[in-house]
DNA sequence: GAGTAGGTATACAGATCTGTATACGCAAGG
DNA sequence: CCTTGCGTATACAGATCTGTATACCTACTC
């Protein structure tokens, strides 16, 4: 059993089990976690629950791949967007940003993350070590960036955490308060703290 | 029954129905919906099932009860600090950042309103209807203090989403990423915000 | 040609969930 | 006095949940 392999990839997976993380991760995001059933799942899959468990083991197993699978395709949206931001630093900062219209195309239910993190409430439990971890590789990211573009330690750490909550909020929001412009507004105020903060 | 009175008051509760409340609306909170039993809440309240389901009819209409009495008391500690802040606009369209250090205390879990949603995913659910009144009520907040400040209809409402945002992000990154120092650091974003929209 | 990997089909154990049924106790107010 | 409101205590119906058991099928590989 493959389970127990932290460094899956989902090219391993079996092209049934691929099915299943797919169907999986679009009911754990669409109705939430413990709202879906293994029946659910393994029926929308097309394969028996007999096999959902020989590929992933567990309920808690999958979902912990499920949250590391939407974890890489995050990151890699963004380093992927980043190579293609050379020349301006403020810019290279602003990524997370200005890939929100696309990745808000397929999260009109939320961020993942915050989703999944409202029924994990265990510190310990496997999904919520990978949230917190995705939430402090954002964290991290946005500043590295900001000392890189000039900036000093402290406006850098004070700088990531106000991007930090920006984006979160407008991903939520978005889906919550269901204002229309919600992406642009918010690129434009963290355009404008990254100008303040570099001043 | 009292359980289909929407106009349904904390104070017209039964003593057993308050502590019902209380515990239900903690456990809510701090384990999920999901994830908390009637059958739990009944008898962390010291109370037996059968008054549960006297006092508040099913477990959706104490859920139902449960967002309606977050969503007042918060509305209530925003309004009620406004009233004290008679004098400046700038302060007064500021106040949900003003109160976050305090009501950050009592919400080290998040957004109850956002945690919530994470579990309703349908619109009509009475549950999910008052998660967005709630967002909507903010949103509007920000937007007609803004507006009483001086600003034009189009930099209100583009204010007003991005405070939104901000201020929802502060609430959930602050219980996921942890960093000290979130409620300061975004405040002062807000602040800048605020003044640059005035300007 | 035998073993192995991936999968189907079905049934079931054991726990837990929401909600109800039945019967009783007690105190306050008309 | 006696009804009404609030609550206890216990049992249970019916559904659903995670996870396992048993038995069989098929294709590929060594």
């Amino acid at each position: 059993m493959p389970t127990d392999s932290t460094e899956m990839e989902a090219e391993e997976l079996t092209p049934g089990a691929q099915r299943i993380l797919e169907v999986a991760s679009e009911l754990f995001y669409r109705r939430g976690i413990h709202a879906v059933g293994v029946d659910t799942i393994a029926a929308e899959s097309g394969v028996t629950k007999r096999t959902l468990y020989n590929r992933f083991g567990s309920k808690d197993n999958l979902l912990r791949i499920y949250l590391e699978t939407k974890d890489r395709r995050w990151r890699e949206l963004v380093v992927d967007r980043l190579s293609s931001e050379k020349g301006d630093p403020r810019a290279r900062v602003l990524v997370p940003f200005t890939v929100l219209p696309e990745w808000l195309t397929e999260s009109d239910r939320g961020c993942s993350f915050v989703n999944a993190f409202a029924e994990l409430p265990e510190r310990d439990h496997p999904g919520n070590r990978v949230i917190r971890a995705e939430k402090e590789w954002l964290r991290r990211f946005f500043h590295d960036r900001t000392v890189e573009a000039g900036a000093g330690e402290r406006a850098a750490s004070t700088l990531a955490v106000q991007l930090l909550a920006l984006h979160e909020g407008a991903i939520v929001s978005n889906a919550i308060a269901e204002v229309p412009g919600t992406a642009r507004a918010v690129t434009e105020a963290a355009t404008a703290l990254v100008d303040a903060a570099l001043a």
